[in-house]
DNA sequence: TATACATATGAACAAATAATCATATGTTGC
DNA sequence: GCAACATATGATTATTTGTTCATATGTATA
């Protein structure tokens, strides 16, 4: 082990700064995978739309069809079916048909959590 | 009353479209208003980006400053700066001054949650 | 107060994305 | 099969936004 590899340990330890590479190692160790921030960033990216916002509110009790949305919110019927296939590619909303129409509603309990969670801190 | 209205309300009462109005009706008057619908997509906008939600995990544990969330992310300053500061203004992180340093943290337990809310529903 | 270090900010550019328009697909009742 | 209605989709365009580069502000120390 070279001396000054010691001598540069020694000065580092009293050095507040070698607490802080300490820390940025273990948080380096902690961070969960790029991947996985990824996946969870594009999720959120979902939630950050105001139209999109308005039509999971929409079907927040209610399961809506594409043209009561589109009614409800003075929206084109191309533009909540084209935001209506992102919500379902993320997996926050479930449909079924019924005749001619769709019935869109939120996929699960978590979605409801997540958007409630939201209000929260924005009602704060 | 005129008698077409008469006629078109009787109608409609065996018309499965009209307890989709009555729907419509309702759930327009429940929807919370669009300031704040917009609002809430802002703030899930900010964590919709991966570099913000990869900040945001690096404090997840521990307060960081500038540099070390820069050296951890493999970031330029100017980038993580930037970040923090919308990441400010949305009033998810805090902040103190020591020294030379800014050392960074998440503001409440609300981002936490809404962090790990989002993160369970991608780990599924 | 001069220098080095840490962070913030403004301008410019490239990439992502939501709305629109036109059109396609799918479903029902005649 | 054919209207009429309901929804989906592709292409285009305008806007938003994250990064970079250069520079400014703020802080400590010699």
């Amino acid at each position: 082990m070279p001396a000054e590899h010691m001598n540069r340990k020694i000065i580092s330890e009293s050095d507040p700064q070698n607490g802080r590479e300490d820390i940025v190692h273990k948080v380096m160790e902690q961070q969960p995978d790029e991947e996985i921030l990824y996946d969870l960033a594009e999720l959120f990216k979902v939630f950050g739309d105001s139209t999109r916002i308005r039509i999971l509110y929409a079907m927040f009790d209610n399961e809506m069809c594409v043209n009561d949305i589109a009614k409800l919110l003075n929206l084109s019927q191309s533009s909540v079916s084209h935001q209506l296939r992102i919500l379902k590619s993320s997996k926050l909303v479930k449909f079924r048909r019924d005749g001619k129409s769709i019935y869109y509603s939120l996929d699960d309990e978590h979605v409801r959590a997540i958007i409630s969670m939201g209000m929260e801190h924005v009602e704060e």
